[in-house]
Order: C-alpha cells, then sequence, then structure tokens
DNA sequence: AATAAACTAAACCGACCAGTCTACTAATTA
DNA sequence: TAATTAGTAGACTGGTCGGTTTAGTTTATT
C-alpha cells in the first residue's frame, strides 16, 4: 500500500468531491455530468467505469462526502463537563463559522428538499440521515432534561424542531443571512427550549 | 367583455397554473417546457407567443400565481377584537389545513432556495415578496409588543427568525411531516415569543 | 367586407442530456 | 513473461432541452 500523504486523489475521488459541489450550488437536476467531468478533469468512461448512473454516482456521493461533513458540523456529542446547552451552543457557533453553510443552507437539507418529488431513493438516503442527526440530538436533549438545564418534554419532537428551525434559519434569502443573523436566529431558539 | 362566470381559461392562464404546478413539485430545473405545454394543452408556439422564455414565463407565474398564493396563506392581518397572538395563531392553524403545504412545503422558499445559484432574476423575485410577508408580520409584531402580549425585541429580526422557522417546519422529510407535527413546532414556536 | 392584430399550430433547429461503445494503457497476479 | 484485471480515453448515440420559424386561424376594428 501507501502512505497517505504521497497518495494521489483517484478519479473516484476526484469525482465525488465535484459531484458534492456542483449538487450542493445547482441541485441535483442542475448538475449535469459533462460539467462534474470536466472540473473533475475525468474522461466519461472512467465515470461509468465507477459508478452505473448520474444518481449511482450521486448516492455514493451522499454517503462518502454529504452525510461525513452534514455530521461533523450537526455534531450533538457530550463532552466532559459541559452541559446539554453548552454543547448545543458550542455546535451553532461552530455552524455558524462555516461560510458556505450560512450562505447556501444545509446541503443535506437542500438536497432532500428538492429530491422528494424527483427521486425516492435519494430523498430517501437523505431522510436516513435526517433521522440519524435527529437521534444523535435526542439523546442530547435527554441529558439536559436530566441534569435540569433544558425544559421537559417530548425529545424527539423537540429534537426534530431544532433541527427543522435550524435549517430554516440556514435556507433565508441569499442576501440576508448572515453569521449575525444566524446567531440571533439560533439564540432565541436556545431560549425557547432553556429551563425557565 | 365577458362575464365571469362564462370566460374560458385562456391559453395564457392554463399555462401559468401548470407552471407553478410544475415548479413547485419539480423546481425551476426539473420542470420542462415540454411537459408543462402537454398538461397545458397549448403548442409551443402559443407559449412563445406570450412569454419570450420559460425563465420570463416563470417570472409571470411568480407575480400572478406564486405571490398570490402565498400572500393568501402568510396572512398576517389584524382582525379586530383579536391580540397578534390569536392573529398568529390563527394563521399558522390555516396553514396546517393546506395539505401542500404540509407535504412539500413553501413554493417560494423552494423556488428561492434553489434558485440562489442558478437564476438571480428570479430569485430576487422571491426575495423581495420575503420581504414583503416579513413586513407584514414586523408590523403585527409591533403592535403586539404594544399591547403586551408579546416580548419586546427587534421586530425585523423576530419576524424574520418565525417565517425561517416556519418555512423549516414545513420542509422536514417528507415521510415526517404532518399537520400534527406542523402544529407542535408553532406551538414551541409561539410559546417562545410570548410575554413571559 | 376588408384589413390588421392576436393567437394557434406544429415542424424544425442546434445544443446539451445521460449513457454506450470500442480501443487503449497501467497495474496486478500467475 | 504472459495473462488478467482495473482504469483511462473520447468518439458516438438517441432523446430531450429551450427556442425559432413559417403558415394558418381566429378575433377585433373600420
Amino acid at each position: 500500500f501507501m502512505k497517505e500523504a504521497s497518495m494521489k486523489k483517484t478519479s473516484r475521488d476526484k469525482l465525488l468531491d465535484v459531484t458534492f459541489e456542483e449538487v450542493y450550488r445547482l441541485g441535483y437536476c442542475g448538475a449535469g455530468t459533462a460539467s462534474i467531468l470536466k472540473k473533475a478533469g475525468v474522461p466519461k468512461g472512467s465515470m461509468y467505469h465507477h459508478f452505473s448512473s448520474k444518481k449511482e454516482m450521486v448516492l455514493a456521493m451522499i454517503e462518502e462526502r454529504l452525510i461525513p461533513k452534514v455530521r461533523d458540523f450537526f455534531d450533538f456529542e457530550m463532552k466532559k463537563e459541559s452541559s446539554a446547552l453548552d454543547v448545543m451552543e458550542y455546535t451553532l457557533k461552530k455552524m455558524s463559522k462555516n461560510k458556505m453553510l450560512i450562505a447556501h443552507g444545509c446541503p443535506l437539507h437542500r438536497l432532500m428538499f428538492e429530491m422528494g418529488s424527483i427521486d425516492k431513493d435519494i430523498a430517501q438516503a437523505c431522510e436516513v440521515e435526517f433521522q440519524n442527526i435527529s437521534q444523535n440530538l435526542a439523546r442530547l436533549l435527554n441529558f439536559g432534561m436530566r441534569e435540569g438545564t433544558l425544559q421537559k418534554g417530548n425529545v424527539e419532537e423537540m429534537s426534530g424542531f431544532i433541527i427543522a428551525s435550524t435549517w430554516g434559519f440556514l435556507s433565508r434569502p441569499l442576501g440576508l443571512s448572515s453569521k449575525e443573523q444566524f446567531l440571533k436566529d439560533t439564540e432565541f431558539l436556545l431560549t425557547s427550549i432553556k429551563k425557565y
């Protein structure tokens, strides 16, 4: 095998990277294979060697690029010596520093929203990950309710509410969405779930 | 002129109706002129007689179909003898009865979200209407703050927060979004802006 | 009735779409 | 070294895209 540092990006890796960018920017229907191929500098034959169709390539992109990225910024894992509220505040603050996220919304949200009536398989793949994030957050909320920093309530409903709101904040008009706006929105959100 | 009742739908009207449906369902990129024409039962020549391009037809659809519909369910006009909170509750309840809205999200939100990186003119038309709705809500919030039923705060920020959250609730995964879920989400939202 | 304007109708266009094909080269294994 | 597999390369296909063109049919005006 090779050392990681000296490993050249394979055609497959290049394709997945560019597919993520193009689908994030233009949506599934808007992203054409021709421009993906050109941007990646990979010929068509290579693409159809690695993937059987555009759809399969996008499904692979979801698993290997989109989901890892989204898990990275929707990371609600408990840290030692922190309250559940601290973790949420930290997570939202970290999200606010991601310029792409603030400017163009959550890539998972975008794709899921677009694909609902277009391709059930792709929509399904996105929805499964929504459930996943939602469950992670539910665990954190549960902890916060036990420690007494959060209002009691149905954790599943509450985690869905929080993620949906957050996605909403991130999908404001481009001319308006900004780090400051997002932070104000999330401040409202956090005070509404705090124990009063 | 003709009586309204006996007026047949013109080709232009049919086109705008079907364009709304197709763009709502499939997005701007996903909606093709061919299928719009077929569904409307109108030949291509007629379309390009009335509109100079697909883009212009969609812009007309936004003004004459999408915006009126969205204004209808985001109607925050004050009614006599009601508190601002009552009006918001009533509006959200009315929205929850709209099956398409619950199942597929707000058509304005969908289109605006898609077009951000694709066509500035269409995105702009959507953003202007967001501002409009936001200002209507801001007026209501102002009233609510004066009468003392709502927390004091920056009304512009708060109205943006409320619309963004609501759009977020409406863009949950198809398998999960339901009237009940939406009502629970909005209940959270309303309690968070109520004067405590 | 004559004329003009509004509108319909569909054949047609080049560009682009996802996807196929065959030929070739690089890496792996026997 | 010979054979096999993995991956590259790009010309090519059929179908669809948005858009144009030309001819014909209504409707309104005079």
